[in-house]
DNA sequence: ATAGTATTTGACTGACCAGTCAAATACTAT
DNA sequence: ATAGTATTTGACTGGTCAGTCAAATACTAT
């Protein structure tokens, strides 16, 4: 059935990946990312009718891989509280890739592109959003189970708190973007999901003096 | 002296305010703001030397508004946890404004420029940083009779808790953008930032159900 | 071999981009 | 009035943008 399969569209959804999360959507265009993927424009647009388009499926791409490394991690044999300790580590450890990868603090790239595009492509904002309600459906088993042994209140909102545990990590992956500085992601990620889950934390006690801290750059 | 002043420069920089924060650096043109204000684009590079100059003018700009009313916030009379408490509702009410205003949530301003141009424009990333040290600092006052009244650890980091509260709001701040919805700001602002001092919550204990939330956009 | 199809190419739009500049204008100080 | 200056204008660059398309190519099935 005509000419063969190639790896041509994934070669555009991981090359797009990787320049919009260094960069930006509107900072990195079309010829950009063929340049790149050393592809003509032509093959661009047979494959994706838009830049949009293109970068809706450089994001469920992208999600997938994500999604399937902290799923592993949720269903896991180790106890509900650890589950979220190799959360925060494993978030760190991604961020860290991309530093030294890339050479700066990449952030998350859904939630930074969902910024980015919200108020100007629907279909990104869109894809941005399920994602972070996939994101966190991921943990309302592990939760559920913390409220079955009483970890939790059983009058929990579990989806909600779900919500409120990616909500708290993405703001602080944002900042350690706008900072291009992972010394606080490193420092409070694990500490801000036992404030969220109500979890005394018997790491350090509260935010207390480690010592000075610089603004690394 | 010459000609009078005029406010073509100020006129500049609201516009330019206005248009990035609905949508975002990359799709709003100089074009765009000058067609806007109703200035020639000579004009425009008669008080700015590049886009990314007005955006860091801009950004000072509107800053400054925007920390004058929380500073009277925090130096006000009202016992400390109230402060927070008017923090919090003072966050939703500007992005029920802005809402109101522009049709959609516009999340933060500072932050999501930042986030965006973190990777592209030095000047504004390092801009969007110092902002949120800043922004930060207005705490610390508060957060130092707090310690000393008892109500928080004497180890307390000052100067770190008061970063943690920022990334907490800005991380809710930017899901309610790219979720289009405000109903989680509205709910979850003020739970976090007790959660994040290490107060009890005697608001509804933790994230206990009230009844199904929707997506609503 | 050849007909059909999936994929790739490269040259092409026309709009828009950030930024430039010489000339015009509108004021102030003398 | 007039000289000097701050501000505004509009026409202008050259490059880049997303997107188009007819033709070429490389394969598969018969």
């Amino acid at each position: 059935m005509g000419r063969p399969r190639t790896d041509t569209k994934s070669k555009l959804l991981l090359t797009a990946n990787d320049l919009v999360w260094q960069s930006s959507y509107g900072f990195v265009s079309v010829d950009d990312i063929c340049k790149a993927a050393g592809i003509k424009k032509g093959s661009f647009y047979y494959y994706f009718s838009s830049k949009a388009e293109l970068a809706v499926a450089a994001m469920e791409e992208s999600y997938q891989g994500y999604e399937a490394e902290i799923i592993s991690i949720f269903s896991s044999d180790i106890p509900p509280v650890e589950r979220f300790e190799k959360l925060a580590d494993f978030i760190y450890e991604k961020q860290k890739q991309a530093f030294e990868k890339y050479g700066r603090v990449c952030g998350c790239p859904f939630a930074s592109l969902g910024s980015e595009m919200a108020g100007n492509e629907e279909l990104i904002q869109k894809k941005a959003d399920e994602i972070l309600h996939r994101q966190g459906n991921v943990f309302k088993e592990t939760l559920q189970e913390m409220v079955d042994s009483g970890l939790l209140p059983v009058k929990t909102d579990i989806s909600n708190t779900g919500s409120q545990i990616i909500t708290s990590i993405l703001g602080q992956v944002m900042v350690a973007r706008i900072q291009n500085n992972l010394s606080n992601l490193k420092k409070d990620v694990k500490l801000s999901l036992f404030q969220t889950l109500g979890l005394e934390t018997h790491i350090s006690g509260m935010s207390t003096k480690p010592q000075e801290q610089q603004n690394g750059q």
